[in-house]
DNA sequence: CAGTGTGAAGATGTTCACAGCG
DNA sequence: CGCTGTGAACATCTTCACACTG
């Protein structure tokens, strides 16, 4: 293992690989090849080699990485070692998708809060999630030591959130409103952004 | 204008170019630099010029860019001249909330279709949009000239319902399920991977 | 003379090719 | 002998710096 800066793009791969390793877990698969492991997720097999290789020497020459092994270690990389607890706000369509949503309900994810302005909503319960007045947001995400902030409420309403939940002590946001935030350096984002993903596409279309 | 491949990101920021571009607008600006372009996006000014200029020069010197008209030829450059329909399948969390998604229901894109294998779903309605048997997907996609597939089924089903919209005749898919799928090399694909967003979030977290 | 458009330099990421280990 | 790990070559993207124009 080498001290170096490691590119975002591998650290882009690394949910790849788990996600793939797993697969191959489940079929049995003691050991992969960084060839095998490339046509899978279709790129090169030196940048197989190359990423992994950055956290450690997790191969055998002649043999390849074993599956399990491997798949625990990108999950310690990752800090997937423990359930992260988040906070959303934003009960709308996507939020309360979210809040109901299988495909991390049972995994490393939660959304274990959940907060709106509409005091139609406040009170209710989704998927055993009580919804709340954004108002206490601040002192029960404090109280509560959730590091994860999840943004669902229009593009108008953004910013404001991601500075409450700044405030409130959060070190990453997910953010699906269509809004570029400012937010203080030391505060990661991650932003999903669906219209963005489609005007991308269609630029690709024949017209 | 100079005939050159225009870098993937470049595409990438398009998108972003015309919303702050729409947003200043609004607020009455007849031209706008790049300097204060790149301010407001976070990049190099430079970088907004020769984005920009794969596509023409659209600037004046001395002056910068005239907000309205470079707003109409990024649209112009997207595809973004006529309303794109799309056929979505799943109607499950995510599916229902995209049926009912404000972001683009008044926009460029809309869920003019959905289908469901659900017998208990079959028949409802979403937002003005009934639900279909899968089974009818490709007849009626087909039928309606649609282009725009959207996946929004749980991973096992996914390459499935991508191999069935391609068969009926699907130009670009947008995929929510969090797997690889696997499609021929003229159609285009993008990934909308929640999961991944997270992990990835949490890698630089402090932990 | 302010601000674009763009070659050239620099930074970052990918692929090649092969030495060396199990 | 097969497959990893990795310098070096290559490719792509970003930033600099400045000539030139409206």
């Amino acid at each position: 293992m080498k001290e170096r800066t490691i590119p975002k793009e591998t650290i882009d791969r690394l949910p790849l690989y788990l996600r793939c390793l797993e697969k191959i877990i489940d079929q049995g698969e003691i050991n992969i090849s960084s060839e095998k492991f490339s046509e899978k997720l279709n790129l090169n097999s030196a940048q197989v080699r190359k990423d992994l290789s950055y956290f450690g020497d997790f191969g055998t020459r002649g043999v390849g990485y074993a599956t399990e092994a491997l798949a625990s270690q990108i999950r310690s990389i990752l800090n997937l070692n423990k359930k992260w607890n988040m906070a959303l706000v934003g009960v709308g369509n996507i939020g309360s998708a979210l809040l109901t949503y299988g495909g991390f309900t049972q995994g490393d994810f939660e959304v274990s809060m959940a907060f709106d302005t509409n005091t139609e909503l406040i009170g209710k319960k989704i998927n055993d999630v009580e919804i709340e007045d954004v108002e206490k947001l601040e002192e029960r995400v404090k109280e509560n030591n959730i590091k994860l902030g999840v943004i669902t409420v229009p593009a108008s309403a953004a910013q404001e959130v991601a500075n409450t939940l700044v405030e409130a002590g959060v070190e990453g946001i997910l953010n699906f409103a269509p809004v570029l935030l400012n937010l203080p350096k030391d505060i990661k984002l991650a932003q999903v952004d669906i219209t963005k993903e489609l005007e991308q596409l269609v630029y690709y279309l024949e017209t």
